[in-house]
RNA sequence: CGCGGGGUAGAGCAGUUGGUAGCUCGUCGGGCUCAUAACCCGGAGGUCGUGAGGUUCAAGUCCCACCCCCGCAA
């Protein structure tokens, strides 16, 4: 059970075990992008391609979905990344259990955004966990543990690759090491655990006032979906990639106080961020230098929190 | 028929109340300099998305049709 590119990843490689794949579940295609078409899941186009019967019910609480449970019989479900709950009749089907791979170090950023999270927080490891899933969110007993280093100029694309490859590597291990009969599980440690919402709009507006690495790392915890943005000049603009500086400046937050070399660098809270990366509205993503030779901005022009 | 923006030189843009096109960068050549992603001089490069369409003495600029791209939102 998965739904979107990180899941596809790991079950293309579950294509490539001698396991039985009985089905796919995925959520149903949703209206998306210019004109509101109906658009498949990635997991579902994978597995049609791979001649993998898929099923996308709207719900798995309801007996049609019971029924083909049953009709599927599967030994071991692994759920990655498949936005529902799984009710405890489903959970408790599976001979070998339901396991599930999720993208942070457990017990911390549990939930939807772990990947996000870690990096807007400034955190500098993060990694795979895979564990037995029950009907807390995230809570289950682990199994497997995988770390792997956020670098600076690390941003959610570059991590969500990472942490696909290395999610697909953890679920063969930790398949493996079901079918060998000997697996630990390790209780999760709830007073340490956290948990990672998923990003909403209000994540993404940028304040000036914060300190430039708070700001860079909200930047590049959200590109390149769905975009940290302010306003320039009454409108919005986002903001696609950004560096830390070693600049000092005095204006106020939010001031542009250079535009050397085709990079925008802003006054923030603490010190001065460098912003080599833009989508102005209306506009598709651009380098700052474009966007500087395009006459769009000046020295001295604010960036700010309101339109 | 979800909402909106746009297709003008390699890139990002401007183009006034319609009169055959400009800016920044890049690029090519030359100069200056110990040196330069600095500066100076000069040049190349555009059938203005498509339509032997409409209006007009005249359309990038107005009208119509079509194609393509992008953002939002999910």
């Amino acid at each position: 059970m998965g739904t979107p590119d990180f899941a596809k990843v790991c079950f293309e490689s579950l294509l490539t075990t001698d396991n039985e794949i009985v089905g796919v579940i995925t959520q149903p295609d949703k209206p998306k992008g210019r004109g509101y078409t109906l658009m498949p899941p990635p997991v579902k186009v994978s597995a049609l391609e791979h001649n993998i019967p898929v099923y996308q019910p709207a719900t798995l609480k309801d007996d049609a979905f019971a029924t083909l449970l049953n009709e599927l019989s599967p030994e071991l479900i692994a759920v990655v990344a498949f936005g529902k709950i799984l009710p405890k009749n489903v959970l408790d089907y599976p001979k070998y259990g339901c396991i599930n791979v999720h993208g942070s170090l457990l017990p911390k950023y549990r939930g939807a955004a772990p990947i996000q999270r870690a990096i807007i927080d400034g955190e500098k490891t993060t990694g795979i966990t895979t564990m037995y899933m029950e009907e807390g969110l995230d809570t289950g007993d682990m199994i497997e543990m995988y770390e792997i280093a956020i670098r600076d100029d690390d941003n959610f694309e570059t991590m969500h690759d990472k942490l696909a490859d290395l999610g697909a590597y953890a679920l063969l291990s930790t398949i493996k090491v079901i079918e060998s009969g000997n697996v630990k599980r390790y209780k999760q440690d709830d007073s340490k655990s956290t948990y990672a919402k998923k990003i909403e709009k209000e994540d993404c507006l940028v304040d000036f006032t914060k300190s430039a690495s708070d700001i860079h790392n909200q930047i590049r915890g959200t590109s390149p979906f769905p975009l940290s943005f302010a306003f320039l000049n009454g409108k919005m603009i986002k903001l696609v990639s950004s560096f830390l500086t070693e600049k000092k400046s005095e204006k106020a937050p939010g001031t542009v106080v250079s535009l050397e070399k085709g990079n925008i660098y802003v006054a923030t809270g603490d010190g001065v961020i460098g912003i080599d990366g833009v989508l102005p509205e209306g506009k598709g993503r651009m380098k700052s230098a474009d966007f500087i030779n395009g006459r769009k901005i000046a020295e001295g022009d604010v960036f700010t929190s309101v339109k």
